[in-house]
RNA sequence: CAAGUAAGCUGGACAGCCGCGUGGGCAGGUCGAAAGGCCGUUCAUGAGGAAAGUCCGGGCUCCGUAGGGCAAGGAUAACGGGUAACGCCCGCCGAAGGCGACUUCAGGAAAAGUGCAACAGAGAUAUACCGCCUUGCUUUUGCAAGGUAAGGGUGGAAAGGCGGAGAUAAGCGCCCGCCCGAUGACUGGGAACUGCUCAUCGCUGUAAACUCUAUCCGGAGCAACACCGUGGAAACGCAUGAGAGCCGGCCCGGCUGCGUUUGGGAGGUGGCUGGAGCGCAGCGGCAACGCUGCGCCUAGAUAGAUGGCUGUCUUAAAGGACAGAACCCGGCUUACAGGCUCACUUGUACC
RNA sequence: CCGGGUGUGGCGAAGCUUGGUAUCGCGCUUGGUUCGGGUCCAAGAGGCCGCAGGUUCAAAUCCUGUCACUCGGA
């Protein structure tokens, strides 16, 4: 990931929850907010209540590589979190992309 | 062939493209005075049988302690062995279950003491309600005193059980035969224990109630602990418009009181993986396991690396059961789609 | 990593120490009172005490395992 690095900081979280737009459906939730920087932060939240440790892990691989696979086509210069819903735990690959991608165009991320 | 019992193994494989962690190499690029960092490239390597629950036992680290003992608190509980140790494992004994292979058992002491045993029942560890018998009074009836544990009824449990004779006022292991149990002696065994033996005795249950006996245990945990450590704080020293430090090639200019020590928030580094290690062979042992020889090195992350796409094969099914190392080992417990191997038991048929 | 607590009718709680009969409040049903409703009065239903084993004559209670929720400390 190129023009992206990992957002760890708990503070950092909690700003965005506050003062980031959102959107959500069934499976993800996106907060959104500028960071002012030349590059994109990426943080992945994965709560217990999604499942066990495998299930947490495999989602959260998963998201990092829509992530990875879709970022030329991002914005850049924003921190983005995206909070995996219960429903999550058993979905398929194809419909967690088409989901990241739908909230991504309603959030106006896509440049091209 | 069918039904079952027990032990063990396995928990998809191969290939291509994109991507990730760790370690090594590189005539590469970049930053830097250097050490080195970052990027690039290439090679190697990268989750489990339970990694889980955190229920036991150890290593390791710190705290406490002269050495040791006692008390309190906790744990374990037939016997012998294995082990670094264990509450684990193996063997064996006993009890319960099963036609059997086999399975299960917190399996010490109730004759050291204390407590509890609802309801029912006359009576719950001692007792006389009905009944039986004797004596006295009264004489259709019955009343009082005493004896009796055979019969009735209650209960989970009622003073060893069944049968019998004598004896007795009526009765009773009071006596006899058989059986059951406890203790001691003897036999066999290394021991728990055992029995065609002998003697004595006949004792409710509960210790996962208190307790007693024997053995063991100092406490906390890798967010332990050690090191580096900006800001802020404290103490000491120096300085008070001169000098010092930082930004800057230098002047001008701008900013700040400065240095040392203590302390250890955030952050970083170590701890961090070669170990009671794994595989094979031989020997000893019924076994758990031990000894010897040879060979091998096999994750080390720190918001946490294994994912995405495609093809082929095995398959009933591979878009898969349970499930993700977090300091490390030995166990236990719990979850689990299926597949395979060996041994044994019972039944049926055939030779 | 270490250590606690809770689970009982639809809801909230007692009972567990010291084993034997599961109780209370709100709610629910039926009847009465009222012109009707509320209040009030009377009666009633509803529980394998989170789950699975064990000890005991007998377990919500004691013991072991397990599941879920929850709290505290480093």
């Amino acid at each position: 990931m190129k023009y992206t690095v990992s957002l760890k900081e708990n503070h950092i979280f909690r700003r965005l929850y506050r003062k980031g737009s959102t959107v959500a459906d069934g499976r993800l939730a996106l907060y959104v907010r500028k960071n002012g920087r030349p590059t994109n932060r990426l943080g992945l939240t994965v709560s217990t209540k999604v499942g066990h440790a495998v299930v947490r892990n495999r989602l959260r691989r998963r998201l990092r590589e829509i992530y990875r696979l879709h970022e030329h086509e991002l914005v850049r210069g924003v921190d983005l979190v995206v909070v995996a819903r219960v429903r999550a735990g058993s979905s398929r690959y194809q419909q967690l992309e088409e989901s990241f991608l739908r909230l991504c165009r309603k959030l106006e991320l896509v440049e091209k």
